[in-house]
RNA sequence: GGCGACGUAGCCAAGCGGUAAGGCAGUGGUCUGCAAAACCAUUAUUCAGCGGUUCAAAUCCGCUCGUCGCCUCCA
């Protein structure tokens, strides 16, 4: 019955425990709007997507934030390059955004707070910590006293004279201390800028994300969460400005997934190895990428390639085939024979309870989905044993496990379609690639039933090799002959 | 250099102290005029290597090797 998440304060799997009973307050970092979203981006978004998914599947009030960093360096520097207003970039990526996580079909978070429109909740904060001695100015910028943090370093696991020994910081001379971070950056000429106690500036990266947590869910909440390597220094920092403000704990629970490799190298920007998503749902479906990427673990790294869409296309496929044929399944017949034994009555009857055991397990999709297929192999099992005469019983098996199984696919954001539509869909969609149409084809079958009628095996042969030529796939069966697009 | 993660069949991937899920691919069989599809069976005496703890280890501990990540913007 209990939820285990992998905290990366801790470094261990630990119950959640809601602060307000049965209310889950989330807050995940997103984008910084400059560019189109890749496959980590996607991975990210999917990922709390299904978290927030499975938490109201089991029964939790969620409230999800996830906001935008629409003031950046790399904002300015992008809408510079362009020659742009760098407010109007930042918008127009925020749509392309919403194009593509509407193309994902995930959930939309309850709020989505722009950090230019918390500098208020931001300066606040910012002061709050000056008046504290954890911040000084220096030079029109404000900077974070790490050293007065105490617990600085707990989140990514090193000390500080670890960080000082190999920093890669640039010298700063306005910095007490190497490991002090900024704040508030005084503003360049032709910079956006807002005023502020220490003159006109933007605020620092890390600041956001305490100001607006603060302001939607309170001092302490549930679950932060974001990717690997916001660990450090973002969300380290996140740690040290809220909780050196409020004196309080900020998030209990930190949640960091894996990133999207390519070749087992990291996907980024400055490697070049990245896809857009854009790029991706050009060739499979939202569906379909959703089943690559929970067919790990969210903590693992992902390895992206196209033999492994491949696979999860195949799989997907495979769960709509099974899907579609208990759809079509005439009613059960009170007088057919029970093909059902114990054993895989057991299995389908618990499916649920061992879905939510493993999804219990830190989210652990793999092995979920894994239980997903492992009945639809039962099913197509009894299917093939029923032989289209399904006793009543049996049929409300199949078809309440049908149910289940779309049910819990909802909860990775799978097997939401008609299954009997998607799979006609499917046919379509190819055949449009080819140059016949389905009434040509069932002519070309009917030709074909009768040269096997005639034992004319030369003709019947003839004709199949005519649509495999097509690609074109006949599957002789006792009910006749159907066919498949390749 | 510091910190961390990972290494399970041809590929992907669960399992986290009680004797190796699942997917893709392969092989044999049922079915078929022959096929295809589907189904059934089968495919790791073994979990990178070497030691140790334990009645029992892929699972815990130590060392070695390998891969990757963070330490600078990054999902």
């Amino acid at each position: 019955m209990p939820l285990r998440i992998y905290n990366t304060l801790t470094r261990k799997k630990e119950l959640l425990q809601p602060i307000e009973d049965n209310h889950v307050k989330l807050y995940v970092c997103g984008i910084t709007s400059y560019d189109y979203c890749h496959i980590g981006h996607a991975r990210s978004a999917l990922v709390f997507d299904m978290v927030v998914r499975y938490l109201r599947y089991r029964g939790y009030k969620v409230t999800f934030v996830r906001n935008f960093t629409d003031i950046d360096d790399k904002i300015i520097k992008r809408a510079n390059e362009q020659d742009i207003d760098s407010a109007a970039l930042a918008l127009r990526f925020i749509d392309e955004f919403y194009t593509d996580m509407d193309a994902l079909g995930t959930v939309r978070p309850d709020i989505e707070p722009k950090a230019t429109e918390h500098i208020g909740e931001m300066t606040e904060l910012i002061q709050t910590l000056i008046d504290k001695g954890m911040a000084y100015p220096s030079g029109g910028d404000v900077y974070f006293r790490v050293e007065r943090y105490d617990g600085y370093g707990r989140l990514s696991g090193r000390s500080l004279e670890d960080m000082q020994a190999g920093a890669r910081i640039e010298v700063n001379e306005q910095k007490e201390n190497p490991m002090d971070f900024v704040l508030w950056k005084a503003a360049k000429p032709g910079e956006p800028k807002w005023t502020s106690p220490w003159g006109d500036g933007r605020p620092g990266w890390h600041i956001e994300c305490s100001a607006m947590s603060k302001k939607y869910l309170g001092a302490t909440f549930d679950i932060h969460g974001g990717g690997k390597d916001l660990i450090f220094p973002h969300h380290e920092n996140e740690i040290a400005q809220s909780c050196g403000a409020s004196g309080m704990e900020f998030a209990n629970l930190w949640m960091h997934h894996g990133f999207v490799t390519i070749k087992d190298e990291k996907m980024s920007k400055s490697l070049g190895n990245f896809l857009t998503i854009r790029d991706v749902l050009q060739q499979y479906s939202a569906e379909e990428l959703r089943l690559f990427i929970f067919s790990t673990q969210y903590r693992n790294p992902l390895d992206f390639s196209e033999h492994a869409l491949q696979d999860a296309r195949a799989g997907l496929e495979r769960m709509y085939d099974c899907l579609a044929k208990i759809e079509q399944l005439p009613a059960g017949d009170e007088q057919g024979p029970q093909v059902v034994g114990k054993k895989d009555r057991d299995k389908l009857e618990s499916l649920e309870e061992r879905f939510q055991h493993a999804m219990d397990n830190d989210f652990n999709t793999a092995q979920a989905l894994g239980l997903l297929f492992d009945a639809v192999k039962t099913l197509n099992k009894v299917l093939r044993a029923a032989g289209g005469q399904v006793a009543a019983d049996d049929y409300n098996l199949l078809t309440t496990t049908a149910a289940t199984i779309k049910q819990l696919g909802e909860v990775v954001g799978i097997l939401q379609h008609d299954p009997v539509e998607v799979m006609q869909q499917k046919k379509e969609q190819l055949l449009a690639a080819i140059d016949l149409s389905e009434a040509e084809i069932s002519n070309l079958i009917e030709k074909r039933n009768q040269a096997r009628a005639n034992k004319d095996w030369a003709t019947s042969d003839e004709v199949r090799d005519t649509l495999l030529a097509s690609n074109i796939v006949l599957k002789d069966g006792p009910d006749g002959t159907t066919w498949d697009v390749k």
